[in-house]
DNA sequence: CCGACATAGTGAAGGTGCATCACGAAATGA
DNA sequence: TCATTTCGTGATGCACCTTCACTATGTCGG
């Protein structure tokens, strides 16, 4: 009962979910014009309103330079614009243009629908238990600090997410 | 019941697995000397037996000048060499070395670990509704062609033409 | 045996994401 | 006012990935 060899199936499960939507989402994305660091910054700024670069750094978890070079990109896109901030002349404030606040508002939707997709034939029990499932392998996650550790040269957790 | 925001709830829960999964991965990746890209060769190359950089390069579904900027880090790094093909001399073998095969194998038995300690509590009825959840979505997600279909422009009367 | 063509791998060049270091300019605090 | 901190960016450099061009081989139809 419950065989390391249906705990390693289960693992694939989540593995191959992880590749297929991440593909999936960098192709949507390309669509627009946008790629998956690009398209970060817009759903962080989507929530957050106009915001610094230094905010969009934190958020992303990216270096202040990086935000400098993705923001050049969706200028020059016509995605936001840089406006002056109001009291600091030091910063500038990140601002959607129309265009990418219409492109925005319609990945939200789309991502809405998306699972609506997903799950819309899923019965409602069913759906709880997958719910149920994937908060479970969270909570162990945390738990277990995320980082496996791996420290030394023959105890590495996790391969690739190659399925 | 099944509301809508039970389905972009779930769909959270996976994003979110999605994320943390793929965070924790690279930086153990990080700690054995690896990168995602080289990992996912390498674990090519445990489950293929020494290939060819074509047979790589299709594998990992990126192009053969890549393979070769791969397995030159790969060579450098001492986890595999190139060695020559017997019967084709153009092509070459990327082989494992002493320290590649173990590290690969070493991969493996902690991805089994992993797969231990986020499964080992959970009860046997609810590891298999997990896992039936999990092939639900990934099975619907094939059906729909795997496309998101992405946020058109700003086109958006609901033209849900694309699935 | 021999051209015609397909194939394996790599040099060259370029785009994107990311990081660190150095720096100027403006904000802040004592 | 002066030291310090903070914001954004130029300069560099690494990793991943692509396409194009080119060499060396393999293969196949005559």
């Amino acid at each position: 009962m419950t065989s390391p060899q249906k705990h390693t199936e289960a693992l694939g499960r989540i593995l191959e979910l992880v590749v297929v939507l991440s593909d999936d989402m960098t192709r949507s994305l390309a669509a627009q014009g946008l790629t998956d660091a690009r398209a970060h910054l817009l759903w962080e700024l989507h929530h957050r309103g106009p915001s610094t670069q230094r905010v969009l750094a934190d958020a992303l978890r990216v270096s202040p330079r990086n935000i400098t070079g993705l923001v050049d990109a969706l200028v020059a896109t016509d995605f936001v614009t840089r406006e002056p901030h109001p009291t600091d002349r030091r910063a500038t404030l990140v601002t959607f243009t129309e265009h990418g606040a219409a492109i925005t508002t319609a990945m939200e939707r789309d991502q809405h629908e998306f699972a609506r997709i997903l799950f819309a034939d899923m019965p409602d029990d069913r759906l709880a238990a997958l719910v149920d499932g994937l908060d479970d392998v969270l909570a162990r996650l945390r738990a277990h600090g995320v980082s496996i550790d791996a420290a030394r040269d023959d105890t590495d957790p996790e391969s690739e997410a190659g399925r």
